[in-house]
RNA sequence: GCCGAAGUGGUGGAACUGGUAGACACGCAGGACUUAAAAUCCUGUGAGCCGAAACGCUCGUAUGGGUUCGAUUCCCAUCUUCGGUACCA
């Protein structure tokens, strides 16, 4: 624990000074924590735990901006609360340490990632120890470290010795699939494996060679090689991601870029699709988010549909294609099927006459990202094959045409067309003249678009005619199975996720390759003692020249000299995937975190960060989490009961305006801009104050203007437009937290940010304003010590009951905000609280000894040095307890109604606070403002809502 | 395109479950103190109308409709901005 009680910080009234020394206090108070580790959380189980977690950084070149610390700082601040109200917090930071950036810069530069990540991180590190966070430092972690990235590795493991058994909803170890297979083949078998799995007998397995059996198994693990969609740049020889992709081109060098499929390592999530989704109803996170899970997931129930494919050319060719569909019901009016470009019979069923045409078609398709085809809604293309397929239903030959609406790695790659009941089917339809057959009587204008009705009865519909929904769908899919031409079927849109990135600034994969019987390669982990399986160095962060990732260049990197390793690394979300787990033990060289911590921290109570998450980190994060805890390594279903999204802080930038066609350049105040034709330039914001520009400033900050810029001003100012983007170098709008630690101190930061605006809201950083926090706490100094002398002005007198109810109806609406994480009113209501005291005069050590300890979350040194001032041990106000509400002093003997008029309010009254409505009524009608308004006519009714509002109805 | 979110004074925002729209700040204006400035303190500040003033009236929470005694809050439609869209993290 924290030595709350250490002297060595003797407190001398004498020296203080008039002025709120912030730098000093703040330098101070940042020493003693560190000294005294005053945060340092450990297993107590004396105490309730409470583990508050901020999303860890990715440590970037640029450092910190002001829009990092946002959710820091209000994590900080529940951790502080919660350390008043008596929790062991668990409270840590740490990086995210491998990315692409790093790699980037790697390439350019030649310096190994390792060295500038470092760099990085000791910048983010200082940069943060500024401002005061309450955070273990002892736990800190970061993922590009081997001793971190061994247990990213052996989670990997795990995962590859597991497979999916639906029986018991949960993964297990692989050798109890195997003890399946020896007892009953896959009879009884109920895994999630590969598609192509084909059941099979005892006998049939124990024919197989040990090596067939292997390369059986690896269809059912939980990570297992795929192949999967890549953008591919060949004039680079590499992969991309597709933030690095552009219209179609590579943004470094303008190359082409092609969808192309590539083996891969893939996580098998979809087999926890209904775990994820169920168990989004048992934590406390936004709907919206949830909501966002839920549809990235995409659980849809419907029926599966085998369509024969009409003359089939020869018996190898295969015969079927199956589509799913949410909407069997309509199968009667499909008039086409569409396949992806990508589809595996596309060779296939292109007839000699149109092979010209779907060539071509491919082609296009290839270069096209799988965002570009579903975002394109407008224009309508697509390629006949020359091929038709037979429903099953009707009979009836319909064409087969390839489009790119259709994804190939989503679901079938195929689909039913019916235009009457889906417009894309309609526009398609119509832009290539195929018949759209209404199919229910109560859909309506299917001549100008689709109706997706599901209402009225069917027609042109075989065996359902005169059925409605429910019934018809019933009575198809029981068809379909009983003819074994399909099935009732639930689908997710969520797919496996890729787990291989051609990268070099990654967790390396514990896998090598042996060759099998046949030569060709077969993956195997490598022994857990020889976890972790390190990056071994490169001579440049490139491909290699035959088009093999980074890791192709290791020279001399074999396992146990011999195999080939793994050359592809993992995804970013690998090591973010567990991290909480790893803070709670962070020093652990045996486990990932040792038993004993993982049952005492169990989950994390607060988690804040980003709502772009939502889909990739907090989805598989779940995900990894639900299979810890199959295997029984954690307890936890969900990892992060409770969740907020902060929003992010973006950038206010500022334009000066120049003048088009001037020979000296010439700038123009932004009021002025009007009558002249110019062009808007960005301009630093750390030399504009107030939006008006620091004209000499801006001179000698910029070499493109020339000797002797000339300026337009307007009242002798030169006035600067404004503009909210993001925050970013190029824009000019960086603000520094450093910058403003330095002018404000770190308190009046951490106040001013939570200030803003709600934490889960967007809104710009304005420095402006910043002067009304720090006025704030010199406000706050002011009740402490006399401004003209700096004596310290704090009275042992008895607080009046006027006091005792300003402070209380403090406490009471803070312990409210703080509830709903309503961080910014939290400090208007603090803003009242000082204001009134100081109206007041009030300086008693009652009153004010309870005002630092609310004040302490929020703004810590400021609290810890007023703390002290009051006579209390030094640093003690982290673990002070938080004053307790009596609402006593609350209470008001009568309330002030307004008294509304058909909905707008007119005048006042007072009532008793227990007054009946009856007696309300009677006052409200005999005022002479209310008389005034009835005009002498009875009003028709009269709303008495106790203690808000009273309503006159006329 | 699809999924999710946001839109309130000159600015950031407040109004918690439908009950006085604009709390608290910034900015601006005026005043006190000062040789002066800074700091501090006081007053005013959504738009408009009437008026000497007090009082009062009308409009007003992106836009257009609706529900309700009463709507920033609930419902429908539209517009704009932002996040995600499976290899940015």
């Amino acid at each position: 624990m924290s030595s709350l009680h250490s002297s060595i910080h003797s407190f001398n009234i004498k020296k203080m000074s008039a002025e709120y020394k912030f730098s000093s206090i703040e330098k101070k108070w940042q020493k003693f924590w560190e000294e005294n580790q005053t945060f340092k959380a450990e297993v107590n189980h004396a105490k309730p735990k409470y583990y508050v977690l901020d999303m860890f950084p990715y440590p970037s070149g640029a450092g910190l901006h002001v829009g990092h610390p946002l959710g820091y700082i209000a994590s900080d601040i529940v951790a502080r609360y919660k350390r008043l109200r008596g929790f062991n917090v668990l409270h840590p930071m740490g990086f995210d340490s491998f990315g692409l950036p790093a790699e980037q810069y790697a390439i350019q530069t030649g310096q190994h990632p390792a060295l500038t990540t470092e760099q990085n991180i000791t910048r983010y590190i200082e940069q943060l120890k500024n401002i005061g966070f309450s955070f273990d430092w002892s736990k800190e972690v970061r993922t590009s470290n081997p001793d971190y990235y061994k247990w990213t590795q052996w989670i990997f493991m795990q995962l590859f010795n597991s497979w999916y058994n639906k029986d018991t909803d949960k993964a297990e170890n692989i050798s109890t699939l195997t003890a399946k297979f020896e007892a009953n083949g896959t009879n009884g078998v109920n895994a999630v494996c590969d598609e192509d799995c084909i059941p099979f007998s005892v006998e049939e397995w124990n024919a197989k060679s040990e090596e067939d059996q292997y390369k059986l198994l690896l269809k059912y693990r939980l990570t297992f090689l795929d192949y999967s969609v890549v953008n591919w740049c060949p004039a680079l020889g590499t992969v991309l991601a597709n933030d690095e992709v552009k219209d179609g081109v590579s943004e470094r060098g303008g190359y082409p870029v092609e969808q192309k499929k590539m083996r891969q390592w893939s996580m098998r999530i979809t087999a926890y699709a209904d775990r994820l989704l169920n168990g989004l109803d048992e934590i406390d996170w936004a709907e919206s988010l949830k909501e966002q899970q839920r549809n990235w997931i995409g659980r849809s129930q419907g029926a599966s549909v085998r369509f024969k494919i009409a003359d089939v050319k020869s018996t190898d060719d295969t015969s079927e294609i199956e589509v799913f569909t949410t909407r069997v019901d309509t199968i009667y009016g499909v008039s086409f099927m569409v396949i992806a470009p990508e589809h595996e019979l596309v060779e296939q069923l292109t007839t000699p006459e149109q092979k010209e045409t779907v060539d071509a078609y491919v082609k296009w398709a290839k270069s096209r990202s799988e965002l570009d085809r579903m975002s394109e809604v407008k224009t309508v293309s697509g390629a006949f094959t020359g091929s038709y397929v037979i429903n099953p239903l009707n009979e009836e030959k319909v064409p087969i045409f390839l489009a790119d609406y259709v994804l190939a790695g989503y679901g079938t790659g195929a689909v039913m067309g019916v235009p009457s009941g889906d417009q894309r089917d309609w526009n398609f339809a119509t832009h290539f003249n195929l018949p759209i057959v209404p199919i229910l009587d109560a859909q309506a204008d299917i001549e100008k678009q689709a109706d997706n009705t599901k209402e009225g009865k069917y027609i042109n519909s075989g065996i359902i005619n005169g059925m409605t929904y429910k019934k018809a769908t019933e009575t198809l899919i029981n068809w379909l199975e009983e003819k074994s031409v399909g099935k009732g079927k639930v689908q997710y849109r969520i797919r496996n996720a890729v787990f291989s990135r051609q990268r070099y600034w990654g967790e390396p994969v514990p896998v090598y390759f042996k060759p099998d019987s046949n030569g060709e390669p077969l993956p195997y982990l490598i022994n857990e003692s020889d976890l972790p399986l390190e990056l071994p160095a490169i001579d440049k962060y490139l491909p290699t020249e035959t088009g093999e990732p980074p890791l192709g260049r290791a020279e001399n990197w074999k396992y146990q000299d011999q195999y080939e390793y793994e050359l592809s690394t993992m995804p970013g979300w690998a090591g973010s995937s567990w991290y909480w787990y790893r803070y709670m033990d962070a020093k652990n060289e045996q486990e990932f975190a040792s038993k004993e911590a993982v049952d005492y921290w169990k989950a994390i109570d607060l988690y804040i960060g980003g709502s772009e998450h939502a889909t990739g980190h907090l989805l598989y994060s779940r995900f990894w989490n639900k299979f810890l805890k199959d295997l029984g390594y954690v307890q936890e279903e969900e990892f992060a009961k409770k969740l907020i999204n902060q929003g992010m802080i973006q950038g206010r930038s500022n334009f000066v305006y120049r003048l088009k066609n001037a020979d000296t350049p010439t700038f123009v105040s932004y009021n002025l801009r009007k009558d002249y034709e110019v062009v808007a330039l960005h301009v630093d914001v750390n030399i504009v104050d107030n939006d008006i520009l620091d004209v000499e400033a801006f001179k000698s900050s910029r070499n493109d203007i020339g000797e002797n810029p000339e300026f337009i001003l307007e009242n002798g100012k030169y006035v600067c437009g404004a503009e909210v983007e993001k925050m970013s170098k190029s824009k000019f709008n960086v603000v520094n937290p450093d910058t403003i630690v330095e002018k404000y101190g770190a308190d009046t930061l951490r106040l001013y940010e939570m200030f803003l605006g709600p934490l889960e809201q967007f809104k710009p950083w304005n420095t402006n304003g910043i002067s009304g926090s720090h006025n704030f706490l010199r406000k706050v100094w002011r009740l402490f010590f006399d401004d003209q002398n700096g004596n310290f002005k704090v009275k042992d007198e008895q607080p009046t009951p006027e006091e005792l109810k300003v402070l209380h109806s403090t406490i009471r609406k803070m312990e409210e905000e703080l509830e709903r994480y309503s961080f910014n009113t939290v400090v208007s209501t603090l803003m009242i609280c000082v204001n009134e005291l100081s109206a007041l005069k009030c300086h008693k050590k009652a009153i004010l000894q309870d005002l630092v300890i609310l004040l302490s979350p929020y703004t810590p040194h400021f609290a810890e040095e007023l703390w002290e001032a009051l006579g209390n041990a030094a640093g003690s106000v982290s673990f002070a307890a938080f004053p307790v509400f009596n609402s006593a002093y609350l209470v008001e003997a009568s309330f002030d109604y307004p008294i509304s008029i058909n909905g707008k309010v007119r005048t006042n009254l007072s009532f008793a606070a227990d007054a009946p409505p009856s007696d309300i009524e009677a006052g409200v009608l005999a005022n002479e403002v209310v008389q005034k308004w009835l005009e002498g006519k009875t009003p028709k009714k009269i709303i008495v809502v106790p203690k808000r509002i009273v309503n006159v109805v006329l």
